[in-house]
DNA sequence: CGATCCCGCCACATT
DNA sequence: AATGTGGCGGGATCG
């Protein structure tokens, strides 16, 4: 507009400046008119309007056309003369055009009025920070950038930063659907979790070392973290489930590069990050040489996406000095402690109010899964504390919005259940005292683990203690713990455990559900040991850890090389690989497959839906992609995986086992849900993962924040709403053999299949330990019934159980899946392709193990794709 | 001169 | 094929 206006104008105009003659120029070149399009043709100078909407006009009117004159000219400032006193002579038309057009010259101003700074400010200040949840407002690509004056290129830039948080998803083609800052807190605590796995060695190495690193750094990266190669998706979080499709393609590292740097923040102590460093940790590549060039192109990324942030009042532009000299870098300003806000709400607090409700069908998946109460039932159960869920239903709500809604609402989900697995990691952690391998995480886990308390009524877990392995069994046991503690015994013997990671294992839909559930409170709750847990993690860091499991911890933490001893073997290296991973995530592929087949005693209808969520959730945040590949298998270990394979192979056990590896078909399944209860789970649905199970290793990934997530298990009950997951695992919870035996349940599951008790299990990575400690059984007792018994999180099993048949789970995490890679190929058949999730956490180092991975990404990424796809129609329509 | 980062070519995806 | 998306990096500006 104001270039018409200018150069109408200004031709007529007297164009002040002298410069005459450039501003002739330009203000003859009519080109640009054309540029500015219509609509600024409509809109005319409009005059009257504020002084500010004016100035956007210019601005972006005057971009282009000051363009040229500023190539020519410039010289001036522009900024000042103009607005000072130029705009006399001009006429009201604009004042600030006037300016800026006399001035051209001098407007031109600067590139700072061009920056992505500036125009993201000027994006967001059309939309209300917080938006009626009722209200959807969509965007249009092309209106946005013809109002801003810019191109619609610009226009990409600040919408994918912004769809990395969750503030806007992507509608559909040239639209976008805003959802402000209302889950801005849910995201970021995801992506807090999902960093920490991810990075929390990393950045403690960093703070601690800080200068070396760097060089280092590249080094210790692939080690630490897996590479991941691509790094997937942090989040996950994205809502676009849908999008998984999409993301196949390229996979829009700008979102991901933006996730992955906003989780470095999070993750750092200092809450300060240099751009060096980021770009190294950003430059996925597993190569440990990256050309300069590579490093100077996400260099520059990283200060686009940091405009972006900037803007977004989340980050500051700060120099840090060190050694060499000062160096840009960038101080996180934004929330640090966002998860509070998300869990409280949810019972009452506004702002978990406003996400879920309206904003976000989110939830409505999981409703529909499990009915909605039930669902809530769940929840209770699971933390006993948590409001989280509510918030969560309440989005679910809203079943027209397609799915981005869905998306979104998975999102937020995941979001959710990232952060119940942390904190079901922590309680355990905590129970157990173990923390396990919280080593790692240190710090960040201060934070934010810290902060989380749960409560551990809930899950009275018990720190299993496992064992030895401390981190496996932490999950079993702890999963379970509540359980029985018993103990753990067998876990213990079960070395499976792979440590750290986590996985999530999507099996059904219902999961996530309960995920979510759990994630608030969790999350909310996070332990209040956390304080303890924090500390020991770090101390576990240190190596010092508490028990056992510290010392496991330790090994991992330290190296990653180390196997624990105890355990298994296989496991060991693993684990820690895995712990560098983050969680995986696992997702059944079967289910796929099979779908529905079975159907789950009951549960029918919520399968597909759960699914959905699930992959939501996974995915969606993380990186639907990831998901659908990596299920499967991968995560047992292979050893496990063999034995498995060996046993469950058809024969399953009579009897409970075998249900089992039913169940875990099913679970693959479409549907999910399992049943499996008979085992002696009693009380259980399922599991996820196994061997996680039970919170214990949740913990253990403590360290981990997030990702760890145990397993949950459910109550039978519960699941009788619910479709379930399987995992074998799960069973002990109730009974009290359980616990010990829970674990090993689990792990018999797994292990009817496979070993898997042994197995797998992923653990968090961290994890620890739990030791069986206390029992608390008569915790669960409570709550048999309740569904939720104690969930712990779920997912990490659920990959043996997939592996079982066949498919597997794959957890992004990889971990898991790394280990067992090989066995995959068994399974398989079945199965289909598992998806990996990896794309949650995977950074681009993580996985370490990346072998595995791979080898099941390549295809199953899209084929993951696929499936997600296929799960979103599911679910959408859930029959 | 190094830090920033605008700009827009061009490839790939989707329609 | 057209159009939407978005990677990417040259090279201009800033400080």
């Amino acid at each position: 507009e104001n270039i018409f206006d200018r150069s109408r104008m200004a031709p007529k105009t007297p164009i002040k400046s002298e410069p005459v003659d450039l501003s002739k120029q330009k203000g003859c070149t009519p080109e640009r008119n054309p540029i500015t399009p219509v609509k600024l043709v409509d809109r005319p100078q409009p005059d009257p309007w504020t002084p500010t909407a004016n100035l956007k006009m210019l601005v972006s009117a005057a971009s282009p056309d000051m363009r040229d004159r500023e190539k020519k000219k410039e010289l001036f400032r522009p900024i000042e003369n103009s607005e000072q006193s130029d705009t006399p002579d001009s006429l009201q038309y604009d004042m600030v055009d006037d300016s800026t057009v006399d001035e051209f010259e001098k407007q031109r101003p600067s590139r700072k009025q061009k920056s992505l700074g500036l125009l993201c400010q000027k994006f967001l200040a059309r939309y209300p920070s917080y938006p009626l949840s009722t209200e959807k407002t969509t965007i249009s690509l092309d209106e946005v950038a013809s109002i801003l004056g810019v191109e619609r290129r610009r226009i990409y830039d600040i919408v994918n930063v912004l769809e990395s948080l969750h503030l806007v998803s992507r509608v559909a083609k040239n639209q976008y659907c805003w959802h402000g800052r209302h889950n801005l807190s849910q995201t970021l605590k995801m992506l807090q979790e999902a960093g920490e796995l991810q990075y929390g060695e990393l950045m403690t190495f960093f703070h601690q070392k800080e200068q070396d690193l760097e060089c280092k750094f590249g080094e210790r990266k692939k080690e630490t973290i897996p590479n991941s190669q691509d790094g997937p998706l942090l989040d996950f979080s994205e809502p676009d489930c849908t999008s998984a499709s999409a993301n196949s393609r390229k996979d829009k590292s700008l979102r991901i590069m933006s996730q992955k740097f906003v989780m470095l923040f999070l993750v750092s102590k200092t809450k300060i990050v240099t751009l060096d460093i980021a770009a190294k940790i950003l430059i996925e590549e597993t190569q440990d040489t990256v050309d300069y060039s590579k490093f100077k192109t996400k260099v520059r990324r990283l200060y686009d996406i940091a405009n972006v942030l900037t803007s977004l009042g989340l980050i500051k532009k700060v120099h840090v000095t060190e050694e060499r000299g000062r160096k840009p870098a960038f101080k996180w300003i934004g929330p640090v402690e966002f998860p509070g806000k998300t869990d409280e709400p949810r019972g009452h607090s506004p702002t978990s109010d406003l996400l879920p409700g309206t904003q976000r069908g989110a939830c409505a998946p999981y409703q529909i899964c499990a009915t909605g109460k039930q669902k809530f039932t769940r929840h209770s159960s699971f933390n006993t504390a948590q409001p989280c869920e509510e918030t969560i239903r309440k989005v679910s709500s809203e079943p027209s919005s397609p799915r981005q809604e869905r998306q979104d609402e998975y999102c937020s989900k995941m979001i959710n259940l990232a952060a119940v697995c942390r904190q079901k990691i922590e309680e355990d952690t905590r129970n157990s005292g173990i923390t396990s391998h919280l080593s790692l995480l240190p710090v960040s886990g201060d934070s934010d683990f810290c902060v989380n308390s749960l409560p551990q009524a809930v899950f009275p877990v018990v720190q299993a203690d496992v064992p030895s392995l401390s981190l496996s069994n932490g999950i079993s046991s702890q999963a379970l713990h509540r359980s029985t503690p018993a103990t753990s015994k067998t876990e213990n013997e079960k070395p499976a455990l792979l440590p750290n990671q986590p996985f999530l294992c999507f099996p059904s839909s219902s999961l996530f559900m309960l995920c979510g559930g759990l994630q608030e409170n969790n999350l909310r709750e996070t332990l209040p040991t956390a304080g303890d847990v924090g500390n020991r993690s770090a101390e576990a860091q240190a190596a010092v850890p508490p028990a056992t499991c510290q010392k496991r911890s330790s090994h991992k933490c330290a190296s990653p090389a180390a196997p624990v001893d105890d355990e298994e073997p296989a496991t060991k290296r693993q684990t820690m690989e895995q712990s560098d991973v983050p969680l995986s995530l696992v997702i059944p592929k079967k289910a796929f497959e099979s779908p529905k087949a079975e159907p789950a005693p009951g549960s029918g209808c919520a399968s597909p839906i759960h699914l959905e969520a699930f992959h939501l959730d996974l995915a969606s945040p993380i990186a639907p992609e990831a998901a659908d590949k990596e299920s499967t298998k991968p995560s047992y270990s292979q050893e496990q995986e063999k034995q498995s394979h060996n046993k469950d192979p058809d024969e399953p056990s009579p009897g409970k086992e075998h249900i089992s590896k039913e169940n875990a078909k099913q679970s693959f399944l479409p549907q999910y849900l399992y049943v499996q209860p008979t085992a002696g789970l009693s009380g259980f649905n399922f599991l996820f993962s196994a061997n996680q199970a039970p919170g214990a290793i949740s913990l253990a990934a403590s360290p981990l924040p997030s990702l760890s997530i145990p397993c949950v298990m459910v109550p039978s009950a519960a699941l009788a709403s619910f479709p379930l997951v399987c995992s074998s695992a799960i069973t002990s919870p109730i009974s009290p053999a359980s616990d010990g035996s829970f674990s090993t349940a689990t792990s018999m599951n797994y292990s009817m299949s496979g070993l898997a008790s042994t197995t797998p299990v992923f653990v968090g990575t961290t994890a620890v330990v739990t030791p069986k400690v206390s029992p608390l059984p008569s915790v669960d007792p409570q709550q048999p019934a309740h569904p939720a018994l104690h969930l712990s999180p779920v997912l990490t099993r659920s990959c043996g159980a997939v592996k079982l048949d066949s498919p597997v789970c794959m957890g992004h995490p990889v971990t898991l899946l790394k280990l067992q890679q090989p066995s995959s190929a068994p399974l398989t058949p079945k199965s289909i392709r598992p998806a990996r999730h990896e794309a949650f956490f995977k950074t681009p180092g993580t996985l370490g193990d990346p072998v595995a991975w791979k080898k099941n990404e390549g295809n199953q990424t899209r084929i993951a794709s696929s499936v997600q796809r296929r799960l979103e129609i599911s679910s959408t329509s859930p029959d």
